[in-house]
DNA sequence: TCATTAAATTGTT
DNA sequence: AACAATTTAATGA
């Protein structure tokens, strides 16, 4: 798929007028990057709006001590950066590719044009711009009143935000490992949350993936006694 | 196509 | 954090 293609697929494309078309046909431009490879960076200048084509990137700052602060995961379909473009024109965070990632890119003015001749588009931001402004709440929320089992649901859960991530199917390819870094957990954690999540009839822990089951449940999960009971009972099991 | 090996991921302590 | 078990991917016969 071409990166003007992809364009006119996304939620905000198919509501342009043929003059926002005309200029975006000529402007966009596509870049591949590898697994590990950086599509933005802290402190630079924001010279594109970008969407993820295929593939998974990860945002996270880094820290003055050396450890990295993982903010969220961004899937294809997503695009991303608004924030960055309209507030301070520097980036805020750092994203790297979690596998090898093709990146649709909408120049910086003509974002800011597409804001200000189109109604449709100005709309569409705000509501971006308002949903990650809810996931942002609901992380924190989660992270300072409830325990790892619940972070990971919800954590989960936002991945599959239909406003964030379009056209995301239920099949999501993290390790679990992966799954710790955008949640906060620790991977003996997630492991645990995992299989409880599973036991609970939320989603299937796959090799190096899970398939999510029920997007709702997973976002409002909450650990109850019986989940841990659960899986007590699921481990006996496996062990006679 | 199948067997072997290395690497990645998972599950448990 | 460390370890063992499991799964996948890569290699070559």
């Amino acid at each position: 798929m071409r990166a003007i293609e992809f364009v006119l697929m996304s939620e905000w494309g198919k509501v342009l007028d043929q003059i926002h078309i005309d200029r975006l046909v000529t402007e966009v431009r596509e870049r591949e990057v590898m697994r590990g490879g950086a599509i933005c960076h802290t402190g630079s200048q924001v010279q594109f709006w970008k969407g993820v084509m295929s593939g998974m990137i990860k945002t996270s700052i880094l820290a003055d001590n050396g450890r990295t602060s993982t903010l969220t995961g961004i899937a294809a379909g997503a695009w991303f950066g608004e924030c960055a473009v309209l507030r301070s024109n520097v980036w805020e965070f750092d994203g790297v590719a979690m596998r090898d990632t093709r990146i649709a890119l909408v120049p910086k003015a003509t974002f800011l044009w597409l804001v200000e001749t189109s109604p449709a588009f100005c709309h569409y931001v705000i509501h971006q711009l308002n949903e990650r402004l809810a996931q942002y709440s609901s992380m924190i929320e989660v992270e300072r009143l409830e325990v790892p089992e619940t972070r990971v649901a919800r954590c989960l859960a936002w991945l599959f935000n239909p406003v964030l991530y379009p056209n995301v199917g239920s099949r999501l390819d993290l390790s679990q490992q992966e799954i710790g870094y955008l949640s906060g957990v620790p991977r003996q954690r997630v492991n645990r949350a995992l299989q409880i999540l599973e036991a609970a009839g939320l989603l299937e822990v796959r090799y190096g993936a899970v398939h999510v089951l029920d997007q709702q449940g997973l976002m409002q999960f909450r650990l109850m006694a019986e989940h841990t009971l659960l899986l007590d009972r699921l481990r006996q099991r496996s062990q006679t």
